[in-house]
DNA sequence: AATGAATGAGAGTTCATTCAT
DNA sequence: AATGAATGAACTCTCATTCAT
């Protein structure tokens, strides 16, 4: 069945991410992926020199596509539109592709060494852009003290969590949300805790062991 | 060499560990683990059904060490000191076996379905204990209004990521500095952007095109 | 581009013919032939009915040429002009067709039982044809006594083995000088040791060591 | 089955030359190999680390046998004893293992550019080798004037020949009988045709077209 | 208990051949 | 006639697991 060339390897694209993101880069076999696209198995080797690489350019593809969204916050103009701008843009590029984002934040890390290095390397690009307008905030009195390096860090972990969170079996809920969400943490934390003065016999509050979920086995 | 029984199936268990941290599940071989520990293909059999219980097992381990540093969080007493001490008990736990933490943060997710729901369901059951806790904060006010089940899922993915890069190649830094760190972004976040009036012809700011690192290949 | 249909035939025989001479019979593919010939991968298969029999239909085609080349030595005329003669013919036929020999002589053998035992009874032909000559040359006392059909494997050894040589990396002789040294090598040898009586004490000569190049890895 | 390492090793590299030796490199398969040897596919990688390797192996290990079996002719001891010494000595070992042979002579070629240059190098080594005794004898008058590397080239090619006929289907002969006619074809040749003048009305002799076996398909 | 040789199911990849256009 | 995308049988190699010693 004759197909045009570029069409077929978007197709084959398309069922290698769906399987990959099923059941991981070890567990999907070539069969899987052809059996989805309803094509021989050689015909996979036609568009693609072997399976590791349709895997790299899937992520690639949304390394780029993330690439492109995130942009440089300039500190002299609207702080919060630009910031939000750019956590929607992620949202909206990962949340558009929500089995390919679990490949990434899922089987991504478990491929290979030298993959994990490229990950590694994308991630600390984008803390490294994160950090550097931080520092610039922090000069201009927008960004509290403190480890920048640490903040970007936690900004792009409760990002992950929650687009994991979100292109998993988790609560769907409105792109926006997530973003005001985010962005509020950012902006204020969410416990406002007043330090209330211990009462006196109140010893350093040794917490209660708590009594819920324990998984083990 | 003669060796007591549970000692060999520890020493099998700490050389697991680190070949699955260093090399990932799948690149790790039992043939690497065994001669990590010093033992013939053979006797690795002799303490474990397969190669995957062993890692179950490592995880499995961490995940009640883990469910035992969580307490929670009892409303009318010192919040700070008790959410620092959380903290403080998950960041001592990961921290003090970096390998395994590398090994549940980078490759546990890329395991196996039946592995991932087990994975699942032991964050929601964290998640879920941090949320009755941010929901009773709430009631009595010391947890500003929004989504609890978001500002959990925040908060547990800021620390994972800070951990993951704190076993991996990212900085050492003290772990009370993360514990304070992590404090400070939940109690009033970093960004205090007060949304200065932006300049009268200063539409909505479009953000500039980042130019900076483009990690794609 | 339009084409006789014989042309295009030759022409595809003469790709196989280089691809073959150049990688051997399987490290050829059919992809590099036709790559070669400047065709797509399906005409090949209007002109030939599969890769073996391209392959054959050169060596029947060099065969035949080799065949008409071998006269039959009239032991009654003068010898020498038609051995040579003979010798001259097979040269000629095979460096006029350098990649085609190498073909023959090099790969022809690896390709197939069914193709071997070919390629057996075309040499068991030409070994059979030079026996009788050389029977009745022994009947009239111009060929040595002894076993004629070892003659005459001797010298079709020689013959390829020079002509493996010359088509392969060896030194570029004139022809003439092939044909002389090789009739000069049956007519007289070149080893005119007149086994001098060995000095008394000079027991049958244990042959020292050799020393030199030893070719192994 | 247990078994002695080394044994099955041998029996393996036995298994191995007998299946190259019938069907060649390509043809033989792993599979066919093991089930010769009696083993399972996987027992085959246990001892070597690919298929190439074992062919490799076989080669090489004949080609130190051979090796050591030729020695360099001194001058000045009785050279007919020395000759005969070395073609004995290749002759024994080739025909000590008739398979090897058949390997070496027939199939080698065909494996790879890599194995080829080997090979060539190793029989560019052999010739060298017998070029320069003959070199040294002509120097002393035992070697007929001309072209020394020819001589070595065909003396070569005549044994080469001859085992391989040995080797394969050809008649059984002697050993000593092999020695002795490749040593009176160096010595004398078999061609004695006392270039009779020819008749004055007998033109340099047209020969007659040879009415014989035309292999031809 | 310990060993390590043996196993064999299974995976990725190749490539001669087919066939719809 | 020509094309080149598609096919799928076949092959090599891997490695978790077994088992005789």
């Amino acid at each position: 069945m004759a197909m045009d060339k570029t069409e077929r390897r978007v197709e084959l694209l398309r069922a290698a991410r769906d399987v990959f993101s099923t059941k991981g880069y070890h567990a999907a076999k070539v069969d899987d992926i052809v059996a989805r696209a309803g094509v021989a198995k050689g015909t996979f080797y036609l568009y693609f020199p072997d399976k590791r690489s349709v895997f790299v350019e899937l992520v690639d593809g949304l390394f780029s596509r993330l690439g492109a969204a995130i942009l440089h916050v300039d500190s002299h103009a609207d702080i919060q539109a630009q910031v939000k701008h750019n956590i929607r843009g992620i949202v909206a590029v990962l949340l558009d592709d929500p089995a390919l984002t679990q490949l990434l934040l899922s089987f991504a890390p478990g491929l290979d060494p030298a993959f994990t290095t490229k990950l590694q390397s994308f991630y600390d690009g984008v803390k490294q852009l994160l950090k550097t307008s931080l520092d610039e905030g922090q000069t201009i009195g927008i960004v509290g003290p403190g480890d920048t390096s640490m903040y970007a860090t936690f900004t792009i972990g409760a990002l992950k969590e929650i687009l994991a969170e979100s292109t998993g079996s988790g609560p769907v809920r409105p792109r926006e949300q997530i973003v005001d969400g985010l962005y509020q943490l950012l902006e204020s934390g969410y416990l406002h805790a007043s330090t209330p003065a211990p009462a006196p016999n109140n010893p350093p509050t040794k917490p209660k062991r708590r009594g819920g979920t324990r998984t083990s086995t």
